[in-house]
DNA sequence: TCATCGTTTGGCAATATAGCCAAATTATAG
DNA sequence: CTATAATTTGGCTATATTGCCAAACGATGA
């Protein structure tokens, strides 16, 4: 009967789930990444050259953000080319900014 | 002229801004503290007898989703009261879901 | 088969994050 | 003023994340 929910049991799971996937894009590399496959699919190759950083690298946030259920893999040939899985998570990037610009118009004092 | 976009200058200023908005939701806690808060104000009290850990430690994720422009705070008396501060994050959750749902749907060898 | 290209994996070192306790801070009550 | 309650801060340890290198893997072509 109690109406206090408590972040225990259920409620705990569902959120360290939704926590697993917020860390997928909680990172400049993988959110440049979700935006980039936005335009459509993507080589490992072709995110290395634009990312700038170890193709190691590169591949181990792909693989991340695979086994948090946001892009799919696909090989053809040599390459693998990465796609979005669930689109929607675009619509993050919109309050995300509305965030960003939130804080930049009050920016007194707010960030001690 | 160069259509292709890198993941350096402001494009990188604005990823790294991103990802730091992201980070401050991508924890259990917070994430619950973020769907509480959109019930109404909580005071620190509140939301630390809800999740069950240590007062410190939920000042701390309160300060850290104040710095990252989240949600606002308001000292009355000896209790401080926070709320949201961008109402739109609120609609990560449902997106967040579908991930898992599809996830979930066809959890057939998609871990590895 | 051998060499090469694209990608992934293992492993390591550097850095960041999380949570607790203790102490400081601020407001209120007596 | 003293005591108490609510909150924050400092500091410490444990754990997680990040990024590079080296090595392994898989497909292609000579």
């Amino acid at each position: 009967m109690s109406e206090k929910k408590k972040l225990k049991g259920q409620t705990k799971v569902r959120m360290e789930e939704r926590a697993r996937v917020m860390k997928a894009l909680a990172h400049p590399s993988r959110l440049f990444i979700v935006d980039e496959l936005s335009h459509g699919e993507r080589c490992v190759c072709e995110l290395t050259d634009m990312i700038g950083a170890d193709v190691s690298t590169v591949s181990k946030h792909l693989a991340l953000l695979r086994q948090a259920g946001l892009v799919l893999d696909e090989k053809r040939g040599q390459q693998v080319f990465y796609r979005l899985r669930v689109p929607c998570i675009l619509n993050f990037f919109g309050c995300v900014e509305a965030v960003l610009e939130e804080v930049s118009r009050c920016d007194v004092a707010e960030s001690s």
